[in-house]
DNA sequence: GAAGGATGTCAACAAGTGTTGGCAAACGAT
DNA sequence: ATCGTTTGCCAACACTTGTTGACATCCTTC
């Protein structure tokens, strides 16, 4: 109970570093703004240098305090991870008939949005692919927020796990060589000339016919 | 020149694990048995457990010899991943006319060969995700084996280091998804279906005039 | 005003890290 | 057979890591 309220906190305090108390999410405390500096910290160092690089003693001196504090409020390394990374896709929705043809662009463009003014998916990202923990859960978000969506558009519920794979390579591709190997030429393109060219790889991988 | 020489060598030991001289590429040492079981014990850390977990400690111990070994032959760690991950894409030519219209097909299965007897690729994704000197060398890789291929095909020379950048978003997004964070869906893609998928994007990607 | 819990700091521990230098044995050349 | 070099092991250093417990301080509640 507890940690739910906790978790809906989180994802709230997700996006903005107000410290604003959430009607209905249990009581403030008055750590609310180191917890909340503490967070913001271990976004940006995960995300910077990876898990096992982020040592807890720069997050906290980043964060002001003295490091046995976040033992107190997180319990130990990974459970900071954990409540550093929760976070929602808002994956719009795309079941209208009007839509679903456009769902290639509308998803790449939402991807785009995401990725670049939330650190907590490149954090993801790159703890994931050193982390058994950050792994388990990217593949929970391919698999509660991803696979919904491919199931909206995609004809045969069959394939849909396949499709919402094809998906998730290519644009966990794009943000991996931009994003995280920045890769000149990928971080070189314009957001117009991803949405052109991904938009259709997208489309394909979610409503064509298999081929 | 002796640096030249030894990259030489380690390219050559790569695919194989023989100890065999290659002529002209330097005298054979009678440690070479063991600077090759480094290297060999070397990548499946880096491959497996990423460059700040993969310890000297721990290669050294599968590779049956002290610690102090590796720093004799390598200087140091970062001598070490260097060495170990030198590798070369061999891509074939897809410059013929015949060649150019099966572009996509030839290079993501090609691909698909690559990554799976390689370990030495996996290990420079992890690796390149969370150290510098890994990211930059893929982004070597794109520069001076991704790039040429893209050439060959790519009508507007111009747009070529484009191009070349989407199509290692999409393979290396699969390889993302499907050897290192070995997302169950993703995993469970047969070949023949990556490849008839995949295929299509890559050739849209190097020859479709740009949208 | 006193009691009790929450908040924060300080110092320290045990374990593990990359790295170094010294020393013994094996080898190749003379 | 002997010298210098190569190969290997051992012990240790200096440092960083996650984590812990004791102590001081603040705020809230009676």
């Amino acid at each position: 109970m507890l940690t739910h309220a906790r978790w809906l906190t989180l994802v709230d305090v997700n996006g903005s570093h107000s410290t604003s108390t959430v009607p209905g999410s249990g009581a403030p405390r008055r750590s609310d703004a180191t917890r909340g500096a503490i967070l913001a910290a271990a976004r940006e160092r995960f995300a910077t240098d990876g898990y096992e690089r982020a040592t807890i003693r720069a997050i906290a001196k980043d964060a002001n305090i003295d490091p046995s504090m976040v033992m107190r409020y997180y319990r130990n390394k990974e459970g900071l991870f954990a409540a550093a990374v929760a976070i929602d896709l808002r994956l719009p929705d795309v079941s209208g008939a009007d839509r679903r043809q456009d769902a290639g662009r509308i998803l790449v463009e939402h991807f785009l949005d995401m990725w670049e003014d939330n650190e907590v998916l490149t954090a993801l990202l790159r703890v994931g692919v050193t982390n058994q923990a950050g792994a388990e859960r990217m593949q929970g978000i391919l698999r509660d927020q991803l696979l919904p969506v491919a199931r909206q558009v995609c004809p045969d519920p069959e394939q849909v796990p396949a499709r919402a794979a094809l998906m998730a390579s290519q644009l966990l591709g794009l943000a991996l060589t931009r994003y995280v190997l920045r890769m000149p030429p990928a971080v070189g393109l314009a957001r117009a000339e991803i949405s052109a060219w991904l938009a259709p790889t997208i489309q394909r991988y979610l409503t064509a016919p298999s081929p």
